[in-house]
DNA sequence: GCCAACGTTGGC
DNA sequence: GCCAACGTTGGC
């Protein structure tokens, strides 16, 4: 017993001893919204299949990290709710199966190439906080979603840049 | 549906 | 390693 809380109490220390990170992922509502996150809780955050994107679940995002839940791809593309980090990264296991679009024939058991994480519902925003509105703000010049080509689709979102979005609530 | 931006692929 | 061709993203 008495390791066993050197454990925990180590995992405690070692979540500590991290800042929480606070990022944006986009989801095409039509494909998955932020209602369907409400109703399941907890949803592997499969089908990236961009580096940079994996990368980021692979090396930098930790459990308990902050995300903010955007809407692209529609009417009204907008930041529409907050989830969490809920896993360590692990295989994304769509690119193994060949009946899903994202089937990857370069990726083996023993190779893959793709990686995710799990995202927990947090929860809805009050009101979106659409694209416009966000574009209509200076303090956001530098802000990722604003500027143009950006077409990532996992990004880290400074602190100041999260308070502020979140005080426009 | 259009188009700008950007990533990936593949020939050389 | 370059670069043209092509595919995808995503706002409008």
């Amino acid at each position: 017993m008495q390791s066993r809380a050197r454990l925990i109490n180590r995992s405690l220390l070692q979540l500590r001893g991290r800042l929480v990170a606070y990022w944006l992922m986009k989801s095409e509502p039509d494909a998955y919204s932020i209602d369907d996150l409400m109703r399941d809780g907890t949803q592997p955050w499969d089908g990236i299949r961009n580096y940079q994107a994996r990368n980021m679940m692979r090396d930098e995002m930790k459990m308990e990290d902050e995300v903010l839940f955007y809407h692209s791809s529609c009417k009204i593309p907008a930041v529409v709710g907050i989830a969490k980090v809920a896993s360590a990264p692990y295989p994304d296991p769509t690119q193994f199966d060949k009946k899903s679009k994202y089937y990857d024939a370069k990726s083996t058991e023993g190779n893959q190439r793709w990686v995710l994480v799990d995202i927990a519902f947090g929860r809805k925003l009050k009101r979106p906080i659409t694209l416009t509105e966000l574009k209509e703000h200076p303090a956001l010049g530098d802000f990722r979603l604003n500027q143009r080509g950006n077409r990532l689709s996992i990004f880290p979102v400074d602190k100041k840049h999260w308070d502020f979005i979140l005080d426009l609530e």
